[in-house]
RNA sequence: CGAGAUGUAGCGCAGUUGGUAGCGCGCCACGUUCGGGACGUGGAGGCCGCUGGUUCAAGUCCAGUCAUCUCGACCA
């Protein structure tokens, strides 16, 4: 660098120099239509300015608390009424919960308090006053509640108390119940759905006869839950059982789907726990079964959150934002006019309509955006950010050939076509386009899935490469925590369809029947 | 709770030895544009986080306080 005394004149030269580098910067990102930071960079900010921009979610003035915005709940929307029919089609039913639960509650399963204790916001008074002392207002001290309320963390305890009462004889069960509802968790670290203190999900809670029953209540929702990210997020998941340490509180059995990120950390996106009797006992709910005889019901709860639209973010998206599934996309078709003048807007909306009209019969959402207050250009990179699948653009060029432009959001291609058949054709696109994110998904997963023998190998690969691992593990706790302590990886699950397959577990060399899966994860 | 950083226009930031508050984006108006985030001209917008101190004078120095972010710890 240049070599000077601490002379102004100097520093001035330098700091121009430096400016002028920076305008140059700033120009090329400009000309390159850059608006979010490239993921390749920097991929947290990435994944926050894409939230953000997309128009999903923003930060709250509330700690750790998120605002989702209509754009970002019209997909949440369309995931709700996906899984509910789901659940629906699977036998269950929808109720609602209180939301806040009598803090007693939640001493009676010892492992279920443990595990949310820590993070859990009370209510502790019902009233405010006028503050004399101070203005403004403040906690009237006399409305202090005898019992305090948890807001809550996760139903479990007041849908077990309130199944007590429901449940007499094994003619009452199963009871098969889902909960739309929100939870708070006061998280020591947020991102905007990933892990927000406050998220909305869904919290299934069964109550079975027997242990087989709800054995396979469990298996069959977190199967539902990975039927779910294939088909309608085109996310590829692995399904399989939590290790002792990454259970649920309170659960004998968690089940999972583990998705990767476009980083190749892992995501668990959906969770689904056979508990065993351990909440029928702290509550108390028996049974007569048919034999006459008392018994304590068998129980299972699973769950999906906002976290899935965290899933879908990262999956897919590129440099130029959002990539959404056709089939989660609230507009699966956007529309932009091309014209100089408003005699030639009228001719295309009047083109336009019939393929709006057309596609609209056919049950695709289209938004003909016709506004004349931005530009064609600026339109398309705004539906770019947004992720809708297909673009028409109709200018006064294309009626006079009779042709469409038609762009795919996956591939970022377009191509001129004939108009006549356009919808026929954008159905099979969109088609494609749900398939073609599925297959990208997948491929990339698969080549970032390694089997790996050797932990110095591991640890080697685990920096270098990143991704899945499947890797051979003796089944102690000592093991795992000794793995996450020295590498920040976690066993994600062990995969319902590995393989069993003799091997020696890679730090300790004891004998073990199959491969688990390893990874770094949100 | 430990370590570090930051609070200045809606957003992102600059502000030198203390001396009348700035830039870019966005916003508004008009005109030329419109097939990949157009350009020009003009305009609006600020309790410089809050409180106190030093000073003729504080965005700038000092003390306190509040808030936010990052990294740890934590995260069924």
């Amino acid at each position: 660098m240049i070599r000077c005394n601490k002379n102004s004149n100097c520093r001035t030269k330098i700091s121009l120099f430096f400016c002028l580098n920076l305008l140059l910067f700033y120009q090329k990102n400009k000309e390159m239509g850059k608006f979010l930071t490239s993921r390749s960079e920097d991929y947290s900010q990435w994944y926050n300015e894409l939230v953000v921009k997309a128009g999903l979610a923003e930060n709250s003035v509330v700690r750790g608390c998120m605002v989702i915005k209509p754009y970002g709940y019209a997909i949440w929307e369309k995931i709700q009424q996906q899984l509910d029919k789901m659940f629906k089609e699977t036998g269950h039913v929808n109720a609602y919960f209180p939301l806040l639960i009598p803090k007693s509650f939640f001493s009676k399963e010892a492992d279920h308090v443990e595990g949310f204790a820590k993070e859990c916001a009370i209510v502790t008074h019902y009233r405010l006053k006028n503050d004399p002392e101070n203005g403004g207002i403040t906690v009237d001290p006399e409305a202090k509640l005898e019992e305090e309320y948890i807001i809550r963390p996760t139903s479990e305890t007041i849908i077990w108390n309130t199944y007590k009462n429901w449940i007499q004889s094994y003619r009452d069960l199963p009871i098969l119940c889902n909960q739309w509802a929100n939870v708070m968790r006061w998280e020591m670290r947020t991102r905007m759905f990933l892990r927000t203190a406050e998220f909305l999900w869904q919290e299934g809670h069964t109550a079975h006869a027997t242990k087989e029953e709800a054995l396979t209540e469990a298996d069959k929702m977190v199967r539902v839950y990975a039927d779910f990210a294939r088909e309608w997020m085109a996310v590829p998941v692995i399904i399989g059982s939590k290790s002792e340490n990454e259970r649920f509180a309170g659960a004998l059995e968690t089940y999972s789907i583990e998705a990767m990120m476009q980083d190749g950390k892992a995501l668990q996106t959906g969770t689904s726990h056979f508990l065993g009797q351990n909440f029928a006992k702290a509550f108390d709910v028996m049974f007569t079964n048919q034999a006459g005889e008392r018994d304590y019901v068998w129980a299972t709860s699973w769950g999906v959150s906002t976290r899935l639209m965290g899933a879908l973010i990262m999956a897919h998206s590129d440099d130029n934002g959002l990539v959404l599934p056709p089939k989660l996309a609230p507009q699966q078709v956007v529309i932009v006019p091309i014209y100089k003048s408003m005699e030639g807007l009228q001719k295309i909306s009047e083109k336009v309509k019939g393929i709006v009209e057309g596609l609209r019969a056919k049950g695709i959402s289209v938004q003909y955006d016709d506004r004349d207050t931005q530009k064609p250009g600026w339109k398309f990179a705004e539906y770019e950010l947004k992720g809708v699948p297909v673009r028409l653009a109709v200018g006064e060029r294309d009626l006079e050939n009779g042709t469409i432009e038609v762009a795919r959001r996956d591939t970022l291609t377009k191509e001129t076509l004939p108009a006549e058949g356009i919808e026929e054709y954008v159905i099979h696109l969109l088609d494609e386009i749900q398939q073609n994110i599925y297959r990208k998904a997948l491929t990339y997963r698969d080549c970032m899935i390694t089997k790996v023998d050797s932990y110095a190998e591991f640890k080697e690969l685990l920096e270098t490469k990143g991704g899945f691992f499947l890797c051979h593990w003796d089944g102690t706790s000592e093991t795992e925590e000794l793995i996450k302590a020295e590498t920040k990886a976690t066993i994600r699950c062990i995969p319902f369809d590995g393989e069993a397959e003799q091997g020696k577990c890679m730090v300790t060399g004891k004998p073990s029947a199959r491969r688990v899966l390893i990874a770094k994860a949100y």
